[in-house]
DNA sequence: AAAAAACGTTGTACTAGGTCAATGGAAATC
DNA sequence: GATTTCCATTGACCTAGTACAACGTTTTTT
């Protein structure tokens, strides 16, 4: 079950046994049934979830009812609502899950007790959240400046596990057009004219 | 010249006299005129910089010549490539100033060398990098989910000061709409009709 | 102080992408 | 294995935002 959190880790920072072995004692396992959810828009994010097995999703819900989603999360990624884990503020997010999968949440007092005990982890962190922020600077860059067609081209590339795994109308909300007009992209490059 | 750096970093760690002495010794103050840059794309950008005094923006040019800005750095705020600075590849953003600014610049060998032998300064920038990450999630929701009317009206609540510094078409390359449609938004709420 | 550049506004025409609804096929659910 | 729900596609029509250009003002530069 920690398994990839372990290999996850070991690729930034490297624990002794002893180390990894407290470190575990602050996680909580949970396993999590396709289309149930992690966290509901209005309760507060209580924890950062690590995914060991599945997929899940982070999404808004606007006023018209319409879906926009943040953030697929598939093994290896961390998901949750920061800006309401750190505040404690109600969240507008919700997370739920895509497939039946398996996390690993990490409260924020356990997160607190971590980063004391085991300083690397704080580099851990520091790392992983560069990481984040630099693939959101990006995903700004292309909202900015791209057109759907150039949207959709990038993500079929850059995650070929995830247009595999999700229906298209919930790549068509990641990257901020309808469903239809998705489908009119594909069809256009299928057959030009 | 220090000043702000020293409150900035006092908010979120507290440092001895002698440790924030030898911090400064690891920036190195650079004053910037109006227009000119700091980066250009196809460099590689080599350091961070921290605003003292002034105010610059960062952005990218796309095909057609058109600039997109994904920053704007006023006093207290941090600006660079962090993708190109951390990978060493060359960026595809310019950054420059908009005002006459002074800049504390950290070197990437110097910001190695500060989380070292300061290790409280991993825990500054892990939670600088949260809310920057947070902040780019919240535009990455306005983008997904808001008309160019409310992107506006929420830029001018969050960022009053920036309105009253950069030029209006400036404002517009920010959230993405050509500076004629936002000259009409803001016709329509001055003469509704 | 003059000249030049940058800026905001507005008109007309246009287009990328949205809306709504119908259809058939594929998956989940029971 | 039947039924229901979910899903992708397509057509007809619509609209938020774009493109381009002209004009007057303000700001910069010299």
């Amino acid at each position: 079950m920690y398994d990839r959190l372990h290999q996850h880790i070991s690729r930034l920072v490297s624990l002794t046994d002893d180390e990894f072995a407290f470190l575990k004692t602050l996680f909580i396992p949970k396993k999590l049934r396709r289309k149930h959810d992690l966290l509901q828009a209005g309760d507060v994010c209580k924890s950062i979830a690590f995914v060991e097995k599945g997929l899940l999703k982070a999404y808004t819900v606007d006023a018209k009812g319409v879906e926009h989603i943040l953030q697929f999360a598939p093994e290896d990624w961390w998901i949750s609502d920061l800006y309401s884990y750190l505040t404690g503020e109600p969240s507008d997010t919700q997370i739920d899950a895509l497939e039946d999968s398996e996390l690993l949440l990490l409260e924020r007092g356990n997160m607190d007790i971590m980063v004391e005990n085991i300083p690397k982890m704080e580099r851990f962190f520091r790392i992983t959240l560069q990481n984040n922020y630099i693939a959101s600077q990006r995903r700004i860059k292309s909202a900015l400046s791209q057109s759907a067609e150039e949207k959709y081209a990038d993500f079929i590339h850059r995650y070929p596990d995830i247009v595999q795994r999700v229906p298209q109308h919930m790549i068509a909300s990641y990257l901020g057009i309808t469903p239809a007009f998705l489908s009119r992209i594909r069809g256009r490059k299928a057959h030009p004219d």
